[in-house]
DNA sequence: TCGAATTGACTACAGCGGTAGGCAATCTGA
DNA sequence: TCAGATTGCCTACCGCTGTAGTCAATTCGA
């Protein structure tokens, strides 16, 4: 009866972990190990997680000099999109209004997110633009 | 040693009752259980995840008519806020840049959100518009 | 008033993520 | 070659979420 989640369902610790993965890879789970340590938390733990990780097929390893050092198989951007793209789905319903609201309400947007945000509208004047040529007019009532 | 996770931390099935109280408060436990016995949930099901969300301080009751009448300690919007904010703390290391990269890939924004964030972008520009004259030097290659 | 229907508290279990111990296999330096 | 260190597989436990059954209390219509 329990749910049967998304395998790209991942945790945030799974996520800290791949992440750092994706950032050192190839990585030993001993450097990882070291690195989560300063945090508190067991080598065993660690490399607990990877392997996890490896069975959602997220990270791949090879044996080399002994130990086995771990690579993502995706980069670290489309992780972010899945993990994202989950959520949307699973808690959001689909719908990235919330979001937007969100970032609305977002006082400290960092210099470089504004910029992206600007960028991103800006590509979407030009992409939907045609096929779209109502937009000015579409604003029903837009909300506040 | 399992993580202490934030009460403010819900499931996604919680999410979905959680909405439909706040759309439809005062409602009772029958109500809610009947809309989500079309999706194969059980009542008692639906009542323990009521309760829960009870525990956790979002939902409230009150006795009517022999049967308890539930609501939403919250706006649907302040909820929504704090399930993203919680996300983007959690997941994303507090960043939101993730989630404007999953917006710019995101092929099928409603007119209505591209409006918003059109909106979002105009009054940054306003608020901020003077000291980054650098927008078109947009660094950090962007994905895609 | 009485019995049927409704309601709700309690209990239970499975799956998953977080955490970690134990122990065996492997490696490595002396 | 051999013992100590490193590495990794296996197992286990806890809390949370999803799911639901049981059963007693409450309510309501006849």
């Amino acid at each position: 009866m329990a749910k049967k989640k998304d395998p790209s369902q991942i945790g945030q610790e799974e996520m800290s972990v791949l992440e750092y993965v994706c950032q050192h890879q190839p990585v030993s789970v001993r450097s990882v190990a070291e690195h989560f340590e300063r945090f508190g938390k067991a080598r065993t733990t660690i490399l607990t997680v990877m392997e996890r990780l490896r069975a959602k097929k997220l990270l791949s390893r090879k044996k080399m000099q002994g130990a086995f050092h771990y690579s993502s198989r995706e980069s670290q951007d489309k992780i972010m999109h899945g993990v994202v793209g989950n959520f949307v789905q699973k808690m959001l319903g689909g719908s990235v209004s919330p979001f937007i609201a969100y970032l609305s309400e977002s006082e400290d947007l960092s210099p470089e997110d504004v910029d992206e945000l600007k960028r991103l509208v800006a590509e979407m004047k030009q992409k939907s633009g045609k096929k779209m040529a109502a937009t000015k007019a579409t604003r029903k009532g837009a909300k506040k």
